[in-house]
DNA sequence: AAAACCTTGACAAGATCGCGGTAAGGTTGG
DNA sequence: CCAACCTTACCGCGATCTTGTCAAGGTTTT
């Protein structure tokens, strides 16, 4: 056995997660161990710390491990992050070869369209 | 009645959302509308086009608006966006003015004291 | 004044989350 | 070889999310 990692019940242990948690954090990507031979979870410093971390930061900001999922998915889904990034910028989101009023007035007769076929 | 803005229920007919759903985005604050003077929420060209934009994303990303919802909070609570920002950033993070190796070290020693306190 | 809207608030069905437990089976150390 | 670990794969339960619907009351339109 490794003289510098922990298994994963002395693990969740010192990081105050169960083991069970820590497969489930595992599961959502957010820290894998490397393994044993055998296929055991070892867990070194650097996991314990994050875990450790990874803890204060949820119950300091009141958040979920979904949500830390969610963030994982932002920096790691490049187009994701761009539009959701775009989706908050734009207050009215538009081509950019299209002047601000035409295009307004553009998406004014659209809605105006799609509402008279809606209702029809 | 204003001349260019839809009540909620038109609005929901443009835009593919219930009027339900109208609301509970509203809940979320990802898009407030103005009001008429009598509470009643009115919504312009650009609300109704962010209110379609929305919508695509979450369908073509499978996003859900609790998502879009941390989303925002990132944006809005700085030390928050910081703190993810840092602990996705650090495979292991340290004072800055300690050296790596010894901040490692003391790592160590200090999770195996808080083991063998655990376990005694 | 009646019909057709709007408001907030609540209840409810179904899905997902957070977490524990259990079962069946492989590994390790004394 | 046996106790005490570990693995994955489930079942389940309380809490929360998503969404609809309904109730009680105000507004707008005709």
């Amino acid at each position: 056995m490794d003289v510098d990692a922990l298994t994963i019940q002395e693990a969740a242990q010192t990081t105050g997660w169960s083991s069970r948690m820590l497969r489930y954090v595992e599961s959502m990507g957010l820290i894998e161990s490397r393994r044993s031979p055998a296929g055991y979870r070892l867990y070194g410093p650097e996991e314990l710390q994050r875990l450790r971390t990874l803890r204060e930061l949820l119950a300091q900001h009141e958040v979920g491990l979904s949500e830390m999922g969610f963030a994982l998915r932002l920096r790691r889904e490049e187009d994701l992050s761009r539009a959701v990034e775009a989706w908050f910028e734009a207050e009215v989101s538009r081509p950019d070869d299209v002047p601000a009023a035409d295009w307004l007035r553009f998406e004014q007769e659209k809605h105006e369209r799609l509402l008279a076929a809606a209702l029809s």
